[in-house]
RNA sequence: GGGCGAUUAGCUCAGUUGGUUAGAGCGCUGGUCUCACAUACCAGAGGUCACUGGUUCGACUCCAGUAUCGCCCACCA
């Protein structure tokens, strides 16, 4: 059977080109709700329609993945729902910029069609990135694609807000709120950036009034880091109990610049110890003096506008004026005034906007609220009671912190681009109306005047849903909704436990009575090499897209993979790709050996399902593919898939290549018994084709590749085969216990050591690989026998042309003592005795040290009482093994003389 | 100010419930272009597990404290 000619090392680029597209077609990645197979859903978190692919990407999308195809040839109906945020500020921005670029502002065009040529972007880049993240392999059914501002999600948005407001969940008020002025909108507290600045505490002196309104003469110095709020002021701050400012009790003062007399407040949140122990109170532009302005039913006054100019409110000279531009004249006019009194540098974080780094302002302002302490109790409690577990488990921590210190989440925008709000006004009577289904007459007075809220809710106001909108809800009778919810994973990076884990664990348990997912993997961040953010400023990024084309999908995902170690960032540089693709090349030479060996002999009736141990090697590797096996699934378990991976990696690579495939050589080579050459073939294909099985979660394209090759090179028994075309369809290999045998592992482990030895032996003596030597080995005969069998082995591995058990000692030798067997090599002529002589010595120092410490732990009376009699048992045979393997080195020692 | 994480070989990191005089990859040293693979093979060097106490028969592992680094949270006017 004709086979096809495979590359000399792996070419992952075709390869990829070939497999994805394939697959889509032959629908690999449909799910199949009506199949009877049990769900396992991971909710892919929805990339912006703005986003461009990036290592985070490669990181979760690997891991998501991982699972799903995992699961999948685990006999799951895997599901991994995709869709798309609209991503509200993040968008706006882009088409207003689209818009600047024609000289056009979203006003000039007005809210329909600004929405209209929104809607057109999203058509046109929406679908980048989803585009993009097929290059990473991503088993997603594409067909199930949600994007956030769909009918069924937005239908579920307003069903959410409606059912909110009509429990008094959701609420309209005016309270301080963050407010950016070049996004001309409110965002909530997780959307705020805190840096440190250095900035300057400007001293302000208020001049105090008498009870006639008439100067004192005295002055109160305040400290403020916003000068230009000043003038806002309706009131100054002393702490009740202070000393060093009771004498203010009750008087009054004369705002600077703007003349307004305020009046002198007391209460407790003032810090005695800090400044001058007086505190201006601007209730208008910060959060705290809002509270204080509650407390004391203070003015407030806003001086400043939404896009952070000065407005009417303040003294005509600074209307018009940019808040930092006014920021200079109120100083210099103070300063004028005598009343700038001193100016520190300080230190001091300053809020910025998440999404274009502008300064935001605290600001007053009419906006809609969720009350969340309510749905907050049952969101602690899923994780209290198990019912969603974090991996690693101490990010329960900072979920926990979170929401117990959550205040009420900002939902209102002032964008045009999202879910717009579903309140209604009556023009005529004011009444407001929250409700399902657009209203078309006033329900108090029945005019027809009506108008809708201007603003849209934040993007995380359907994000927070999407575990169960992508599934059909609120209709609880949707089979998706039935079939896949709860999911089953949420994998994502620490960085948005507070955005948006915690927040969908309030939304469902709240809408469904159910948790959103039962486990979240948490992974790290992707970090530069020198352990800094990945940013455009700073230019540091890695562009998975370049990774996949310069070393393979596969390789991008096999690194992403092993580096993601439980709980750590992840220090990323393209070199660490070379992993990968070294591994990939490995994989591709270890078949490209298969795959030139003569099929034929397998017969007729092969079965490359079936194990065909027939000597140690065979029971060894069937032994040790077991292991494996067992061990992928219990990492699976603990959500370890870097130690999945690390075991495959070291079956395949130094179990598989470096002593199987080394050992059935002969065998395959065997012109004159072609049962020994069908036999370690079999076996072989059988090993390795499993191994392609457990590789393939990790790995699709290349298994995939090889997959092919198999059935090709089996050609017509390809079909008679159990599997069916797609490699990444076929079961997963099950474990066998039967085939896992300590003993046998054993006794391969002496035949490794053995060779191990000899190695030795050969290098340090600089006996060239090609020289054969001659072997002697002494010791018990229990271990004798268990070589006898095998000894071709250790003289095919270590090419002895001649390989004694129990021969005479050569003289002289080089000696190696291997688990109590004495490894005689005759190298007469050859030997550097210096050289062997320093290697034993060497070797008998570190066993007696050996010696030495278990000793003392056995004569450790109270180790022997107390320790565990098998701990104990443990170390008398260690010691014993030890004793006898020194006697063997002294006396191969003395033979040198 | 509060909390979390890290500190193990030159570098990047493993080390499962305390019981191996500590493991991997990269790098390094020496030897190999051996008919699957130099993106490889063989052999090897390299660590008082940050520090100080404590618990224990026994600590890289548990507890307390210290130091250094990093991250998160917070209403430092």
């Amino acid at each position: 059977m004709p086979r096809t000619e495979l590359t000399r090392t792996y070419e992952p680029n075709a390869v990829e080109a070939r497999w994805y597209p394939w697959w889509e077609e032959q629908g690999c990645f449909h799910i199949q709700p009506d199949s009877g197979k049990p769900a396992f859903t991971i909710n892919m978190p929805p990339p912006n329609i703005t986003g461009q692919l990036h290592m985070g990407h490669g990181l979760q999308d690997t891991v998501q993945d991982t699972y799903i195809r995992y699961k999948r040839m685990k006999g799951f109906d895997a599901h991994w729902q995709a869709g798309k945020d609209h991503a509200g500020i993040a968008t706006q921005n882009v088409v207003e910029k689209m818009l600047r670029g024609e000289g056009l502002t979203r006003h000039d065009l007005g809210r329909e069609a600004f929405l209209e040529r929104a809607w057109e972007w999203r058509n046109k880049y929406g679908d980048i990135i989803t585009e993009q993240k097929r290059k990473l392999g991503d088993s997603a059914d594409w067909r199930q694609e949600v994007f956030t501002m769909d009918p069924g999600p937005s239908r579920a948005v307003r069903e959410v807000f409606v059912h909110l407001y009509e429990k008094g969940l959701v609420y309209q008020g005016d309270y301080i709120i963050n407010w950016c002025p070049r996004c001309h909108s409110a965002i909530s507290n997780e959307e705020v950036n805190y840096e440190d600045r250095a900035g300057h505490l400007w001293h302000i002196a208020y001049p105090v009034l008498d009870a006639s309104g008439a100067p004192t003469g005295e002055k109160i110095v305040v400290a403020t880091t916003r000068p230009e709020t000043m003038l806002g002021d309706t009131a100054i701050a002393i702490h009740p109990e202070s000393e060093r400012t009771a004498h203010l009790k009750g008087k009054r003062v004369q705002l600077p610049l703007v003349g307004r007399v305020i009046p002198v407040i007391e209460d407790d949140f003032v810090d005695r110890e800090f400044g001058t122990g007086c505190v201006k109170i601007t209730p208008a532009h910060d959060p705290n003096d809002f509270e204080a302005g509650v407390r004391h039913n203070l003015e407030r006054i806003l001086v400043i506008d939404g896009t952070g100019k000065m407005n009417v409110n303040a003294p005509a000279k600074y209307q018009g004026m940019d808040r930092y531009e006014c920021r200079k004249a109120v100083l210099a006019d103070l300063e004028a005034e005598g009343l700038l009194v001193k100016i520190d540098d300080h230190q001091h974080s300053v809020g910025q906007c998440s999404r274009c780094d502008t300064i935001i302002e605290p600001w007053l302002s009419k906006q809609w609220f969720v009350k969340v302490k309510p749905l907050v109790g049952p969101a602690l409690a899923a994780v209290a009671d198990g019912r969603i577990t974090f991996h690693p488990a101490h990010w329960a921590n900072v979920y926990n912190r979170w929401l117990e210190n959550l205040r009420d989440w900002c939902i209102s925008r002032q964008l045009w681009w999202g879910h717009r709000i579903p309140v209604f006004y009556c023009e005529d009577c004011g009444a407001m109306m929250v409700t399902r289904e657009d209203p078309t007459v006033c329900d108090t007075c029945g005019s027809t005047d009506i108008r809708q809220d201007e603003d849209v809710l934040d993007t995380w106001f359907s994000s927070w849903l999407w575990p169960f909108t992508t599934l059909g809800w609120p209709d609880v009778d949707a089979q998706k909704f039935k079939h896949y919810f709860p999911t089953d994973l949420m994998v994502t990076g620490y960085d948005i436990i507070f955005l948006w884990v915690s927040r969908m664990v309030m939304a469902s348990l709240e809408f469904t009575g159910e948790v959103p997912f039962r486990d979240v993997f948490i992974t790290g961040i992707v970090k530069d090499e020198q352990g800094r953010k990945m940013s455009k400023s700073l230019g540091n990024g890695i562009d998975p897209l370049d990774m996949v084309k310069s070393y393979g999908a596969d390789a991008v995902r096999y690194s992403m993979t092993i580096l993601n170690t439980e709980g750590q960032d992840i220090k990323l540089s393209e070199q660490k790709f070379e992993l990968g693709r070294n591994f990939a090349n490995k994989v591709w030479q270890a078949f490209r050996f298969l795959h030139m060996q003569d099929w034929s002999v397998l017969g007729t009736d092969f079965d490359v399902s079936q194990p065909r141990p027939i000597e140690l090697a065979d029971e060894w590797i069937l032994s040790r593919l077991h292991s494996t096996i067992k061990a992928v699934d219990q990492h699976f378990d603990r959500y370890r898939p870097n130690e999945s991976l690390q075991a495959i990696h070291e079956f395949i690579w130094s179990e598989f290549c470096d002593w199987y495939v080394e050992l059935i050589k002969p065998r395959l080579y065997d012109k004159e018994d072609e049962g020994r050459r069908r036999d370690a073939l079999a076996n072989a294909l059988h090993v390795f084709t499993r191994a392609m099985q457990l590789l393939h979660p990790f790995m699709p394209f290349l298994t995939e590749e090889i997959w092919s090759h198999i059935r090709e090179g089996l050609g017509e028994l390809g079909a008679k085969q159990p599997w069916g075309d797609a490699l990444m369809m076929h079961d997963y290999p099950e474990l066998s216990d039967a085939l896992v045998s300590e003993e046998v592992e054993a006794r391969f482990r002496l035949v490794q050591g053995i060779t191990v030895a000899l190695r030795n032996i050969r290098a340090e003596q600089q006996v060239s690989p090609k020289q054969p030597i001659k072997v002697v080995l002494q010791g018990p005969s229990e271990k004798l026998g268990v070589l006898e069998p095998v000894k071709h082995y250790v003289s095919q591995l270590a090419l002895a042309e001649s390989f004694e058990l129990g021969g005479e000692r050569p003289r002289p030798a080089a000696a190696n003592v291997v688990d109590g067997v004495d490894v005689l090599v005759a190298l007469a002529g050859l030997i550097d005795l210096d050289a062997e002589r320093a290697r034993l010595q060497k070797e008998q120092q570190r066993l007696s040290g050996f010696i030495t410490g278990i000793e003392k732990k056995l004569g450790n009376e109270s180790f022997v009482s107390r320790a565990p009699e098998e701990v104990v048992a443990k170390e008398r045979e260690k010691l014993d093994a030890a004793k006898l393997d020194l006697e063997r080195i002294q006396h191969n020692l003395s033979e040198l003389g």
